[in-house]
DNA sequence: TCTTGAACCTGTAGTCACTACAGGGATTAA
DNA sequence: TTAATCCCTGTAGTGACTACAGGTTCAAGA
């Protein structure tokens, strides 16, 4: 009758990230170590879920982990600005949108390539012909 | 007055891949081991040179070391079709695309993000009360 | 011929963000 | 009690390099 404990298990599913990826936040300090059951079984508590998801929505838009550090130091800091909160933001908008524009540029140089390619039977390939030019 | 030998900087100078990736792609069969000079030296030839630029336009188009060594395969293989060839394409196209849409979600979150916040001074900032809500 | 310095060699370990075991212990429902 | 399911630690693997350390070879100038 006891309430439910939350197990590594539990917080697994309600917050989407995998067991084996929470304990290596816990390794590498992104997430405190929590307390543990008689056992030796982790037992979470809610703040717990919000700071993975946190986490989770963080890389979800792309951000490293180490940002991620910085993101959740700045939270915990209450000598922090908004400045740099939005720094961190627009840089790495910055990152997302260069990368997308490696991406269409190979997108583009893709599509011409399949396109002169018929992709029949024949032995002589038009894009392995421009690939090795 | 004896002809240059293409020694391993030579080639990286004219290929623009870095020695050491050289070296990798050899390690990992992906290049043949070339000769060597009485000292041990690798002595390149031609051919090499083309091979590597091979690699080189592949990995700019985002294709992964596994599909090099397959395009690498179809290109010595005479019995090889067109359609092989055309469908590693393809398929990576669509994979490129993917990645596109995935960034282009996050450069939208991250727009939105960036615009809801000032940068000031202010201790309260907005892109975090949304990723921590 | 000797010397200097640049270029080369091997082998190993580090990067990022996980993921996948192996070989065990804890917990829970029947 | 027993079986099934969960959880534990520690280590090693992934991809595609990159960065050493500690040595050897080579080419050019004195």
């Amino acid at each position: 009758m006891a309430a439910q404990r939350t197990t590594i298990g539990a917080l697994a599913k309600t917050t989407g990230i995998k067991i084996e990826t929470i304990r290596y936040y816990e390794r590498i300090g992104l997430i405190p170590s929590p307390p543990r059951s008689e056992g030796g079984q982790r037992i979470y508590e809610e703040d717990d879920r919000k700071r993975l998801s946190f986490v989770k929505r963080c890389r979800e838009l792309g951000f490293s982990l180490d940002d991620v550090r910085t993101l959740l130091d700045l939270r915990q800091n209450d000598n922090r600005t908004c400045r740099e909160v939005k720094e961190k933001t627009t840089t790495h908008l910055r990152t997302v949108r260069t990368k997308i524009a490696d991406l269409k540029r190979m997108e583009r140089a893709l599509n011409t390539l399949a396109q002169s390619c018929e992709g029949g039977d024949d032995t002589h390939c038009p894009i392995l012909e421009q690939l090795f030019a």
